[in-house]
Formats: structure tokens, sequence, C-alpha cells
DNA sequence: TACACACATACTCATATGCGTATATGAGTA
DNA sequence: TACTCATATACGCATATGAGTATGTGTGTA
């Protein structure tokens, strides 16, 4: 259940009708959080093995996941120590985006290194112990 | 050849390898720009046209389409009085991603209204002779 | 109960974004 | 050349956004 009874923010981003396609578009138009998309597309990961396989800062990876869980497209969870986090879209439309994105990584580099890392995830964990 | 002489900004945003891709989500992250985008998508269509369809400014609409140009993803073309604005968009990826939404437009009211308008398009010209 | 660890948030700052209003520009025409 | 029309841009404003640094929070463990 998350954060437990932690301030969530419940966000509601917009008004208009295109709310859903917007606001998803909004969420892409930023490196770090298309990244951790398309990551979350293959896998559920906790935070430190996000950071870990982008290479950025804990608080910065942090910020856009909770910005990703306010607006309702991925969801948290506890296990053990970590959180895990996991995409939670069903609308269509999204996922096929997210899904052509990810068919055409050999386009996109960074998105490309990213995924190959998700195979030695488990090795991510111990770059939290530092 | 556009509006001639006139400065245009070339404008070259963001520096990573996704540019590409988040460029083009910024561009559907608003509103306006998303229904310039479904529209041109279907037809080519002058400024008057584009804000007749949408009940928008011709201001609003005019910036949002100055944009679209210099971030390449749409083109001018002067026919008599009038300046059309076509589609500009090659990689596939993001031709997917707006054919996608234009088959689903059901899911988005707003989008099917200005597409169903479309049809009419030239009674919108009139619309600018005010 | 105190500590460590994984993660979340607050704060500050610089920059970007979108809007409305007013005005400029350039092509065509009288 | 003066005028009109379609379109583009400038300006000022309010708000949003992202980054880094520092610190808070809660769970598990010693």
């Amino acid at each position: 259940m998350g954060r437990n009874n932690r301030k969530r923010n419940e966000v509601k981003i917009g008004s208009d009708v295109l709310n859903n396609l917007t606001n998803f578009f909004k969420v892409l138009s930023d490196d770090t959080r298309l990244r951790i998309l398309v990551l979350l597309y293959h896998k559920k990961l906790c935070v430190c093995q996000i950071y870990g396989i982008m290479d950025e800062s804990q608080p910065k990876v942090s910020k856009h996941l909770a910005k990703l869980r306010d607006m309702g497209f991925v969801k948290d969870e506890r296990q053990e120590q970590f959180i895990y986090y996991n995409i939670n879209i069903q609308d269509e439309v999204l996922l096929n985006i997210l899904k052509s994105i990810v068919e055409n990584k050999d386009n996109y580099p960074t998105l490309k290194v990213d995924i190959e890392k998700i195979n030695g995830a488990e090795k991510y964990l111990e770059t939290c112990k530092g």
C-alpha cells in the first residue's frame, strides 16, 4: 500500500477531455521519466535498481517516480527493505505507444542500453549498499 | 518557402539522444498542438481554417504553428492569400503514435469533433473574412 | 531503543511555458 | 502608394518545471 500515511498528491493535472493523452505526453516529454517508464514496462524494479541502471541521482529519480505515481502511471509496493515500482497503465493507446518505442529501441541508444541492463538488475541492488 | 526572409528560429531543443522522442512528446503535451497535429495529419489546412475549426484565437494558433514549424514537425506553404500548413513527419514511430490516436478518436471527444469538421474545412475559409 | 539503510520530500534557484493584448509584416489590390 | 487581409511576432505576466543540496521518514536490525 505504498508509503502508508505519508502525504500523497493525488495530482489532477489539466482539465480538458484530452487529459489522459496530454498528461501522458507530459510524462514522456522528460528524458528521465521516459527512461523510467520504458524500464518499468519491462520489469518491476526498486528505486535503487532504477537509478543504478540509469546512473542518475537518487533524489532525481525518486522525484520523477513520485510524479509518475501521483499521475497514476506507476504503482509502488514495499518488499522488505525495498520499494518496488511497476507500471500501472491499462489504456491501450498509451500502452501501444510504449510498445512502439520499445520495439524500435534500436533508434534510441539510451533506451537500448537501459533495457540491456535490466537483465542484470539484481546486480544494481548492490549499488544500493554503498 | 514559407515566410520568406522573416526570422526563423530553427529551434534545437534538448541535447540528449532521445531528442526526437521527447521533443515530439513535448509537442503533444499541449492540447492546442495535439489538436493541430491531429488535424494536419488528415489534411493540409490554412491558419484560418485551423483556428476556425478549433475555435481558438488566431495568435494562439499561430504561435503554436510556429513552434511546430520550428521544431520541424510541420511545413508551411503559401497559396494565394493563405498560408497552408501540412504535416512533416517521416519517423515511423512518431507517425504511428498519431495514427494510433486517430484510430481511437472515439476516446477523445475533442479530437473527434475537430476531425469531423475537416470535411467542411472550406467553410472555415469564410471564417477568415470577418 | 538506537542505528542504518532505502527512499521521500523541502527548499532554492534558474529556466521554460502558455496566454492575452497589441502591433508588425508582407502579399495582393485598388 | 495606400489599403486590406491573413498571418506572425513582441511584450508582459503568471505559472510550471527540473535540478541540486540538504534533510526528513519509516522499516528493519543490532
